[in-house]
This record gives C-alpha cells, sequence and structure tokens, in this order.
RNA sequence: UGGGGUGUCGCAUAGCAGCUAUUGCAGGAGACUGUAAAUCUCCCGUCUUCGGACAUCGUAGGUUCGAGUCCUACCACCCCAA
C-alpha cells in the first residue's frame, strides 16, 4: 500500500491524497460503505460501482468467522471473489463487537472471549488470530483488535483499557510482520489510537501508534456516546501526533456533519453505517438536510427524491413513490433508500476532494455542515 | 313470518359483576454513528397549567354497594327454517 499526498492546503488540516492498493487506487477524502457480513445490505456490486462509485468496501472478522467461516473464504479464493468486488477492501477486526456485543464478551489480557450471537458458542479471538482470519479473508487493509470503550467511560477505566489495547497491539502488529498474505495481493495493518476522551491518553496512544511506522493509522473510541465537540476535539489532538504521510482512518463516523468537521481536521478515510442503517429505517441524507421518508407530508410530493444529483434512484423515483413504498414496506424502499443515502455521502467526500485541491474548502464546509444538518 | 345468535376506540380481538377495558393491525411522530437493527421507542376517545380531569363497550330503561358483563324493550347485522 501506499500514500501520495496531493494538496494539503493552508487555513485547514484538510488534505487530498491517493492511496494506491493491490486493488487499485482510492482518492481521499473518502467515505467507505459498510458490508459487515461481506454484503452492503441491499446494495449489490454493480449499484455499489456505478451508482455509488464506492471506491473501497468494508467487511467485519468478527461477522465473517463465524459465517461463513474462514474454510469457506479460503476455498472462495479470499473475500473480493466471494462476494464478487474486485476494489479494495477493508476489514474491521471485530473490536467494535467487544462494544457492541459487550453483554456477549469477556475481556482477558489474552484476548476477546465472545459466545456468538448466532449460536452461542464460545469463541476466543487474540491480536494473533484476528490477523489470520483477516488474512485467510483477504481485505487489502486490516485492523488491529481493539477495545472500544464507551464515550462516557472514567479516565481510570479508559486508562485500563487503552494499556490492554496497547499490549494488544504489540503482539498483533508482531503477528503481522511474521506472517504473509495468503493470495496474490500485499495487506495493510492498521493500528488504532483509543483513549476515550481524554487528552493525556489520546496523545499517549497517538504516540505509540506513529512509532510503529503502519502503511495507514486509525482513530477509534468514537462517536460512542461522547459529545461531538469532544469528539472534534480528540481528532484535533490525535491528528496533531499521527503521521502526515500516511492515511488517518475515522472509524465508524458519522453524521454528514461530523465527515466534514473531521476531514477538516486532518482524517483521510472514515465509514459508518448510518446511509444503510437509517436508510432502511426510512432517513434520508442530502446537499439539503435529512428527510423522514415515512412522514405524511411526502405523501403528495411528487418532485425527485434529489432533484440536483445524477444518481438514478434520485432522478427516476419521486419522494411520495418512496414514501408509499416504505409505508407499504416493500424491500424496494430499503434499496433506494440505501442508493442514495451512499451516492450522497461518496458525493460529499468527492466534494470535500475537490474543494480541498481547489483551495476553497475552508470556505465551502461551513456552509455545506449547515445545509446538511437542516431537518426537511 | 317464525327460531337462534352477535353488537367493545378506523378494522380485528380480549374481558362475561369489583374499581386503570386487553392485544394485534392500520395510522402519527421520534431514535439509530468501526451493523445481533427491513430494528427499537412513544402517541393513537376528549380536554389539559402534562400532575391529571372527564367520557366511553348499539340505544333507552332497570337490578345491584358496584354493570361492558345480569334483566327488559327497542334498533342494527348475521345464521337456520319457511
Amino acid at each position: 500500500m501506499d500514500f501520495k499526498l496531493e494538496a494539503n492546503p493552508g487555513g485547514t488540516a484538510a488534505r487530498a491524497g491517493r492511496i494506491s492498493t493491490g486493488h487499485g487506487e482510492i482518492l481521499t477524502p473518502v467515505f467507505m460503505p459498510v458490508g459487515t457480513v461481506g454484503a452492503v445490505k441491499g446494495v449489490h456490486a454493480r449499484e455499489l460501482r456505478d451508482d455509488i462509485k464506492a471506491q473501497i468496501i468494508l467487511g467485519n472478522t468478527y461477522h465473517l468467522y463465524l459465517r461463513p467461516g474462514t474454510g469457506i473464504l479460503r476455498k472462495a479464493g479470499g473475500l473480493h471473489k466471494f462476494e464478487g468486488w474486485d476494489r479494495p477492501i477493508l476489514t474491521d477486526s471485530g473490536g467494535f463487537q467487544v462494544f457492541s456485543l459487550s453483554e456477549r464478551r469477556k475481556l482477558t489480557e489474552e484476548g476477546a472471549w465472545f459466545r456468538s450471537h448466532i449460536d452461542g458458542s464460545k469463541h476466543l479471538f487474540t491480536p494473533e488470530r484476528v490477523v489470520d482470519i483477516q488474512r485467510e479473508i483477504g481485505s487489502d487493509i486490516m485492523m488491529a483488535l481493539d477495545e472500544c470503550p464507551p464515550g462516557t467511560s472514567e479516565w481510570g477505566y479508559a486508562r485500563k483499557s487503552l494499556d490492554l489495547t496497547m499490549k494488544w497491539l504489540q503482539r498483533g502488529w508482531k503477528h503481522f510482520n511474521e506472517t504473509q498474505p495468503l493470495y496474490a495481493h500485499s495487506q495493510a495493518f492498521f493500528p488504532i489510537v483509543q483513549g476515550c476522551t481524554f487528552t493525556d491518553l489520546r496523545r499517549e496512544a497517538a504516540t505509540r501508534v506513529a512509532e510503529l511506522g503502519a502503511e495507514g493509522n486509525a482513530i477509534g473510541g468514537l462517536a460512542v456516546g461522547e459529545p461531538a465537540e469532544v469528539m472534534y476535539d480528540m481528532i484535533e489532538v490525535v491528528n496533531e501526533i499521527l503521521p502526515a504521510d500516511r492515511p488517518r482512518y475515522l472509524m465508524g463516523v458519522g453524521t454528514p456533519a461530523n465527515i466534514l468537521e473531521a476531514i477538516d481536521r486532518g482524517v483521510d478515510m472514515m465509514d459508518c453505517v448510518m446511509p444503510t442503517r437509517n436508510g432502511r429505517n426510512g432517513m434520508l441524507f442530502t446537499r439539503n438536510g435529512v428527510m423522514n421518508m415515512r412522514n405524511l407530508k411526502w405523501a403528495d410530493d411528487f418532485s425527485p427524491i434529489d432533484p440536483e444529483s445524477d444518481c438514478f434512484v434520485d432522478q427516476v423515483y419521486s419522494k411520495a413513490y418512496l414514501r408509499h413504498l416504505f409505508i407499504a414496506g416493500e424491500l424496494l424502499a430499503m434499496q433506494i433508500a440505501s442508493i442514495h443515502n451512499l451516492a450522497f455521502y461518496l458525493w460529499l467526500t468527492g466534494e470535500a476532494r475537490k474543494h480541498i485541491l481547489a483551495g476553497d474548502f475552508h470556505i465551502w464546509k461551513p456552509q455545506m455542515v449547515e445545509q446538511v444538518s437542516r431537518r426537511l
């Protein structure tokens, strides 16, 4: 993997860059659609490529390990072939499941024990095992195993948690360097900065992560219950330390406004389930604000979903029709909403890139933040 | 024209003397941030100073300390005979 910084204009920490991987280039800043179980829910590969213009998508180690299992993925020749996606893939390590499945797991120094949410069986995720599984998945970018503590955690817990994450990081990094890819493309390993909402812990974590010299670095443990302003502060603190010549990945963020604020603070890559999950639940993100498509007010609004978008679904379908599909419980409603939202997120990060390259990002951003935050 | 049955918030249901009338659907709104999520929460008779207040089980009477629940009449619908 290689990263070229193309623009880093004054007046903002925002930057534009270019990541090359064994599955092609990624222009940054970039939003990465989430495809946890080997599928971006409700969206197929041609829509991802042609309508959404996705450059890279996610998969999840925990979910793919449980089902279909690494045996099947190896037989398939890796996740790219299995799911029919020939562009880059990034896999999360299962670290987020340490957070989201907290009632079903137990942490030890050795690793994280999970009781499967599918059949209740017990599994141990160690920093080494998680690298091995991601080798079998064949993702272009793999993530370190970490503990993602809630945003409301106290300093004492955050301290202990960070120590564990750092120990796991050393082991995962060592194992990554001692193992080889199983398929014919290279893989990168991204360490993750934790430290909750505490500046001292974040600085320490960022310093130690930077020392590894990985091909890219991630910021985790944000947008998990803390106020947005605190999240922005933490991004700033961390990005002052993380190397400028490597991509920075902000994990799991966020709303369109969150994404613009993160880019403004020097973040290059982001992912989030919001465009797909909220889309399935009737919420549309647009450049003019947010719409709840189930609301009565759209029942007779026959204007296009997004008149300014050149995305197929935005031009062809009306708001009234989409509302009808949601009220009728039709699958198509969720597909249209997911495609629209992802296309919008990719448009937004693409537009940010254009304005960074043009040198007027600092003017464009505040106005766009205001626009996308409206409730329609 | 006889005989039998049934009427509960838009629809469907539970309740068959004990105080606050159940549940589902439909309808309205909100939530969702490295996906256990096509999920979850709230509202859904009227008024409210959000503490409550007042109504209400086809209609009208009656029995009873107390009636959606029992009795009588009427109305409506359904079924079976002609």
